[in-house]
DNA sequence: TGACATATATAGATGTCCGATATACCTCCT
DNA sequence: AGGAGGTATATCGGACATCTATATATGTCA
């Protein structure tokens, strides 16, 4: 997978991961790769410098548990601004992705998916 | 349009353009904007760096034309090794998509993750 | 005790794209 | 003739997203 198709979408992803319910970094990544067939590889080192920018923005908050004797984990809850940002980008990227399959497919008529 | 969705992206436009007939720089960046619907503004700053590195690479071919009168106009051309980019950039493509399509709508219609 | 998976964090490097800027030609209008 | 505006190509600097590499520390299993 060219990293560079990424680019921009996981922020969104993160979030979408965060709707369905409270998550830690280590287990966002294992369930992309998971949800999306192991085509998402989000590294470490890309995830948590944007949790971070996600909190100072408010769009999530986080707080730490430790779940049966297991180690503390930092656990990050979707806030009411982080929902309506998601909303944004899953707007964008419907515009995004029907016009690049517009440019793929000459502009023919497709069924809607 | 965030610009940060396009990444990765433009590449495999661009060549998609020159697959259907030889164009010159301009005119892909007008051509672009109307198959899209406006929604890609391909920037002259961005285009032509990119069409620079693939005729380094063999991806396209360039030669000068001046149509009846007019400027002399750039026209690329898409080689053979060209055609094969834009195959693996196309399948790339499919694959990052229906992965993004999975988790976007994944929750909904599977269970049992 | 050592190996390995878990878990979070940050700095440095790379790549992509855009804004700004430069140059120059062509056409239309006055 | 002169100026404005669209056409056409080009490059540099900066912003931003992501990855690699590295660091630290804990839990589990052999």
């Amino acid at each position: 997978m060219d990293k560079g198709l990424i680019a921009g979408s996981t922020t969104m992803l993160v979030l979408k991961l965060l709707e369905g319910k409270d998550m830690y970094g280590y287990q966002m990544i294992n369930e992309l790769s998971k949800k999306s067939d192991r085509t998402f590889n989000l590294k470490a080192g890309t995830l948590y410098p944007i949790l971070h920018g996600l909190e100072i923005n408010e769009m999530v908050i986080s707080y730490d548990e430790n779940a049966d004797g297991a180690r503390v984990r930092k656990y990050y809850h979707l806030t009411h601004k982080g929902k309506k940002l998601l909303a944004d980008k899953q707007r964008e990227w419907d515009a995004y992705s029907q016009a690049v399959h517009k440019i793929l497919n000459g502009g023919a008529s497709y069924a809607a998916i």
